[in-house]
RNA sequence: GGUGGAGUCGCCUAGUGGCCGAGGGCGCACGCCUCGAAAGCGUGUGAGGGGGCAACCCCUCCGUGGGUUCAAAUCCCACCUCCACCGCCA
């Protein structure tokens, strides 16, 4: 969340900023509702502090009834003050991270800024298939039997891709942790403190799957449980920067995106990923957001993927951030560049969120927090497509055999219950 | 899932309705003492929020949330976590 205190200081600077992601009016309201609790809160408050100047002793009959009156104007004042604090409560969650100034200006997809382009998309003399073409003849990804399991958008992989796909995953999870992230498989089943904490609360209810008999949600990204690492705790300032890679499946219900890449595995419900996070000092934040963008072309060029690397326009961002790039793939079939990675510094506002602070020269301070993608199987699908060839048949980037791909996709199928 | 016990200011702990809206010890910080240190002595020691130019004042917080009461760390209810044992399963 925003720091209410400074944007009551300092309504002009506050407003301006959240203007150029749509917010403005949803500050004036905010701050309209924090009136009101101030009001309040200094009602019941004086009316408390009398209560507990005449309650010190038994009181005698008269100053019980006064008492009783003084309890019962209290219980009504506090009642007004939690109204007020909740009213106020519901529209600080709504509002959005202040934008960074060098974050891109606009509203949407279209309106995201090219920070930089870095190698050639291949050119090919016969027509690029695409992954599900190129998986589907030899079983490696099965759509239909997803969708008879589970329902559209669900992908089996097998065989080689299973493989590769797994290579691909420990690939990025053993360079990252050669970059002191430490390892880490956390719990994807949370609560709804550390979906509010991070921000897909309340925003993306509609996008969140949700086990209602347990009270439980299930993480669309492992940025939830990493950000919940270190919830409600105080650290010392030499734990910082405190940096994790975890691996985890991560489930989204893709609502409002109906019709959208419905071909292959591109956009699915379950999808499995390797991500990075970052505690850190604030005059960092900006620092560290470059060397995560930096670690993850690092990885694409390993693989050897055409990308380019786009800076987030302010009205496309999530909530939580204040500045996003991502890195986008070529990916042939498509004959476009499509997202293969996100890196977001969320400064302050998970921080405040979840109560994660630091301590420096005895005072606390709210961390700043980051993340970003190591990898997910959209590299993989880029992989394919680009490293194709007439036949079908896929080369498998060097890096990843030694994690144990296969050299090549394409040449056999699945050894068990071929159809 | 069942039964029993526990959860207090960094750590340990006192505490069974108003003198605890929180005492003590440890640790930590500063000071005295000392050539220096230790010991000893003294002082201080959390978080969040509101008000004030400021010194400072006020409110909240004893696992969490409700309830009883003029008044709750203390009584009641529910939940959470930890420990022990039992049952079931991996």
């Amino acid at each position: 969340m925003i720091d209410l205190k400074a944007a009551r200081q300092e309504p002009d600077r506050y407003r301006a900023a959240l203007a150029r992601r749509g917010a403005g009016a949803d500050l004036d309201a905010l701050l309209a509702a924090d009136a009101r609790w101030r009001e309040h809160t200094e009602r019941a408050e004086s009316l408390r502090a009398q209560q507990k100047r005449s309650s010190k002793g038994k009181p005698g009959p008269d100053e019980l009834a006064e008492l009783r009156g003084l309890a019962a104007e209290l219980t009504a004042a506090a009642e007004d003050q939690a109204q007020a604090a909740a009213e106020r409560d519901e529209l600080l969650a709504r509002i959005p991270n202040l934008p960074d100034p060098s974050a891109a200006d606009g509203m949407d997809e279209a309106d995201a800024e090219l920070v930089r382009t870095w190698g050639e998309p291949p050119a090919f003399d016969f027509e690029p298939r695409d992954h599900l073409d190129l998986g589907s003849p030899t079983g490696w990804v099965d759509m239909a039997r997803g969708a008879r399991l589970s329902g559209s958008r669900f992908a089996y992989r097998m065989g080689d891709v299973a493989l590769a796909e797994m290579a691909l995953y420990r690939f990025v999870l053993d360079r990252l942790a050669g970059k002191g992230f430490l390892p880490v498989l956390p719990p994807i089943l949370v609560g709804e403190r550390a979906m509010y904490g991070t921000g897909f609360l309340p925003t993306e209810e509609s996008n969140l799957y949700r086990l209602e008999k347990d009270d439980l949600y299930l993480t669309g990204t492992s940025e939830v449980a990493l950000a919940g690492i270190h919830m409600d705790e105080r650290l010392e300032e030499e734990q910082l920067p405190a940096r994790y890679v975890a691996f985890t499946t991560n489930f989204r219900r893709e609502a409002g995106a109906a019709g959208k890449d419905t071909k292959g595995m591109f956009r699915v419900h379950q999808f499995d990923k390797v991500e990075m996070y970052v505690y850190c000092r604030p005059e960092e934040s900006a620092g560290f957001h470059e060397q995560l963008l930096a670690h993850e072309e690092e990885l694409v060029q390993a693989l050897g993927l055409p990308y380019r690397v786009m800076n987030i326009a302010v009205g496309d961002l999530g909530a939580p951030a204040a500045k996003k790039y991502d890195i986008e793939a070529w990916f042939p079939a498509q004959r476009r560049y499509r997202e293969i990675t996100s890196c977001s510094n969320t400064t302050d506002y998970q921080a405040r969120r979840l109560n994660v602070r630091f301590r420096r020269g005895g005072k606390l301070d709210f961390v700043h927090t980051l993340n970003g993608t190591g990898a997910t199987a959209r590299a993989l699908l880029s992989i394919m497509e680009n490293f194709q060839d007439e036949h079908g048949t896929v080369t498998v980037p060097e890096v990843l055999r030694q994690y144990g791909a296969p050299a090549t996709l394409g040449t056999r199928p699945p050894a068990a219950g071929q159809s």
